[in-house]
DNA sequence: CCCTTTTGACTAATCGGTTAGTAAGTACAT
DNA sequence: ATGTACTTACTAACCGATTAGTCAAAAGGG
């Protein structure tokens, strides 16, 4: 009767966390209950309890999941040419996440919660960190290397998470994917104009 | 015993959209009750809905409530020249919201609610349509006159749009207003590399 | 007197969370 | 191998609180 009627399922918190995902991508972070998620778990609400405290050590435990997923979707790619080290991640920021939309949905959706949510607020701004760490390191390279230009690192990062998360929350709230590729040539546009030397 | 024993309020449904705003500000959209919004207009649920016969009509109307705020604090400016007219444009939409995090709040997270609920997404796209209907006139009119280049509208005005959008969304999740200073940067940056004729 | 507005009391449903108890598996000494 | 003890993973039933929404009555100004 299940979907899955082949070998057992390993650990029942992964099995928690895809219900999570789940019950999000068809509810809403607003209208997300223990009840919809014990559903989708196929389990009684007690048995989310016997994993999970409270709801809200279910819900950090599961921005921890969906984040890790995020970062696994950026990790770092093999390659020494500054400029291309930038154009695929920039390329995985922007282009890859259209396979990924749900995860965009979740994300963006969580992320609203920032300013109601103290765990939330930190998980998010370390992962922010993050992103805009490896952009700072691409670009520094660059610089170094003289590929690009000697501008002021830091506010190159950030217009580009600007543009980023401009384009995420665009893919996701108007879902003209449309936004993803307009804002992948502006960033490109942004990278040449601001970054490689012309001289 | 209220905080604003003055003049007779006049408008039942503008003091419980100002009731609801306050009550969203505090609370968050999630945990945002029809009890939550009577304490903050000072009277009982059952006062809410004899002007609003369900939750979602409300939430409706209070989604028109702070868009039309928010196409006030967009209203056109008086001025021929386009590039000045650009500048003050992006100002009203990078600078101005400093003044108005809580409006900024609210829309970020009414607008996170998009993929669950059509009526918010159809008032969205209408206000966004009216933003980038603003940018693309400015824009044209600085073609037709010379001052800016033959570029692309469409592509222009979309630009300014993911750099708006990034901008707020990380100036409220992070609290840094940096990211509207930064963007306000970017933007002009993007403008200039885009869009002012050097020839 | 009427009409708009508001209240208090109510309902059915759902909320997050607790409880006691069960079934199956593991560990280990005998 | 067998009995005992303990652990993991769960269920059914239930808890008090809260949810959105209803309705008859009452308040109160024109």
């Amino acid at each position: 009767m299940a979907d899955t009627p082949t070998e057992a399922d390993p650990d029942p918190h992964e099995e928690i966390m895809r219900a999570t995902y789940r019950a999000l991508r068809e509810h809403g972070y607003a209208d997300l209950t223990i009840k919809r998620i014990a559903d989708e778990y196929g389990k009684s609400t007690a048995a989310i309890h016997y994993h999970y405290d409270t709801k809200d050590d279910l819900l950090t435990a599961f921005l921890d999941f969906i984040l890790d997923q995020f970062k696994d979707t950026v990790h770092e790619v093999e390659t020494t040419d500054p400029e291309q080290r930038l154009e695929l991640l920039l390329d995985k920021l922007l282009v890859d996440p259209r396979d990924h939309q749900d995860l965009l949905v979740a994300i963006l959706e969580m992320r609203s919660q920032v300013p109601y949510n103290d765990q939330f607020r930190e998980r998010f701004q370390q992962n922010d960190e993050y992103v805009q760490y490896l952009l700072r390191t691409v670009i520094d390279q660059g610089i170094k290397t003289g590929v690009f230009d000697d501008v002021d690192t830091d506010h190159v990062a950030q217009a580009l998470m600007i543009i980023v998360d401009g384009a995420r929350t665009r893919a996701v709230v108007f879902d003209e994917e449309d936004s993803l590729e307009t804002a992948r040539q502006t960033a490109a546009e942004y990278v040449t104009a601001a970054l490689v030397a012309d001289d």
